[in-house]
DNA sequence: CGGAATCCTGCGAGATACTG
DNA sequence: CAGTATCTCGCAGGATTCCG
């Protein structure tokens, strides 16, 4: 079967692959964080909190692979490296948000839910 | 700080909260198979294909603590469970439509900046 | 039929140290 | 500053078996 087609129900299968490459602790997170223009690495860094460089490099190379990031080298020294968020990436975020504003406005339903779900198993 | 005010910032760790919440490998799909009405375990088991009766039942129980889903026990011989979507459960597959429809639209852009990407790379 | 319990594995992800 | 290379560990997730 052609996997570039787009058999009716397939999307759901697409949806998966999307979320579990966007659904990752740092992906959204570095992309929020390049919103408001381009950073550098370490600023990057420093705006998510709490992710280790390892992660980011990892991450951000799998967000440029994806064309979400561009990369981009000023052979300076100290070296200078810019991330700047493509249009899919602009895109992607908007999408993004869309499910913040979701969250945001079902956290305390859900927080409750669970409360009460707790409560009453234990 | 109180972690139950909502900092103007603080969505972002809400969403990243909903996002690994959601964006395991299992839950969307769930919820989608559950769109159409209630069904039963291994309906859902036979429509969702490829996932274990460990993660469905695992998937599931914390779907209900969330409030996603709802669980009723038909006590009949052989015993019949059913599983619902709840009004919020609803809304959280409308909200992720549109991340579906996200992904339909741009997934060949994306595979498309993947293939060029490992081109030039090795 | 719908689970629960148990065992096992790979990968996501953190920490740390080294390089250019 | 911006990475790369290792090492390690926890946990998501699979397979299998047992229970009511």
């Amino acid at each position: 079967m052609d996997v570039t087609a787009k058999p009716p129900g397939g999307d759901c299968k697409a949806v998966g692959e999307i979320l579990s490459r966007v659904g990752d602790k740092w992906s959204i997170q570095i992309v929020v964080a390049l919103r408001s223009g381009p950073r550098r690495f370490n600023e990057i860094k420093r705006r998510v909190g709490g992710i280790s460089q390892q992660m980011l490099t990892r991450t951000l190379k799998t967000l440029e692979r994806d064309g979400m990031v561009e990369r981009t080298v000023r052979p300076s020294t100290p070296p200078q490296v810019d991330y700047t968020l493509t249009p899919l990436g602009h895109s992607l975020s908007e999408t993004v948000h869309q499910l913040a504003e979701w969250a945001a406005a079902h956290r305390g339903n859900i927080e409750d839910n669970r409360l009460r779900y707790d409560g009453r198993q234990v």
